[in-house]
DNA sequence: AACTATATGTATATCGTATGACTATTGCTA
DNA sequence: TAGCAATAGTCATACGATATACATATAGTT
């Protein structure tokens, strides 16, 4: 899972998002480094259902504009787990490799 | 930066390795979830050498085949340093987002 | 003689993402 | 009232890291 997937999925697991409103909380998550374009969310979203990690969660009209809202799914929020937890093992165990370098020098 | 990538540099941090070693080490590293083609390896070295994240360390022949030795650069060693950040920040929200899901329910 | 492990590569395909152009509506303001 | 920004979403194409499959060679094992 990469990292635009990845923080569709988190940004879901708060609760509902319509597309647009994803845009901005994934650059919020990710403290400004991503800043996913349409193109990329709503393909990313189609693949997202297809897999059965988000659903939709109806529509609305606010303001006549057409407002798609998803959810994550329980597999979506348990893929986001997996994928936690991979990421939190690779770190440590980057982390262990970065210290061996920083203490005994380069071999 | 994508797995692959990650670990090979994860593997180098700790000291000196050849190709064929590496991919060894970062299936350990992963846990086994991770196994290497040959194919990936070298090409993503090839990539990683360009990118001047890591260098050669010098060749060696052991029981009449070529080994060929890399090691991290110290450009690629804040490179994965700032890499383990990105995973640990990421890691960390989507457990607050996974957490706020857990004790809110769905809204 | 065939097979497995060691060791290093090349060529091509795949897949998620990036990019950019496009459609459409609302609200503001000059 | 024409023009522009913001909101909301779609579509076509390109890119790039990795996957897959293949190639080559030596050493040791069965």
């Amino acid at each position: 899972m990469r990292e635009p997937t990845f923080l569709i999925l988190t940004a879901l697991a708060r609760g509902k998002h319509h597309g647009y409103s994803l845009l901005a909380e994934t650059k919020k998550l990710s403290g400004g480094r991503v800043t996913l374009q349409p193109g990329s969310l709503y393909t990313t979203l189609d693949r997202l259902k297809e897999e059965e990690l988000v659903q939709d969660a109806g529509d609305e009209i606010v303001d006549g504009r057409l407002r798609r809202y998803y959810t994550l799914t329980d597999t979506g929020a348990k893929a986001l787990e997996r994928e936690i937890s991979r990421l939190e093992s690779n770190a440590g165990a980057a982390r262990l490799s970065l210290q061996a370098r920083a203490v005994g020098g380069m071999a």
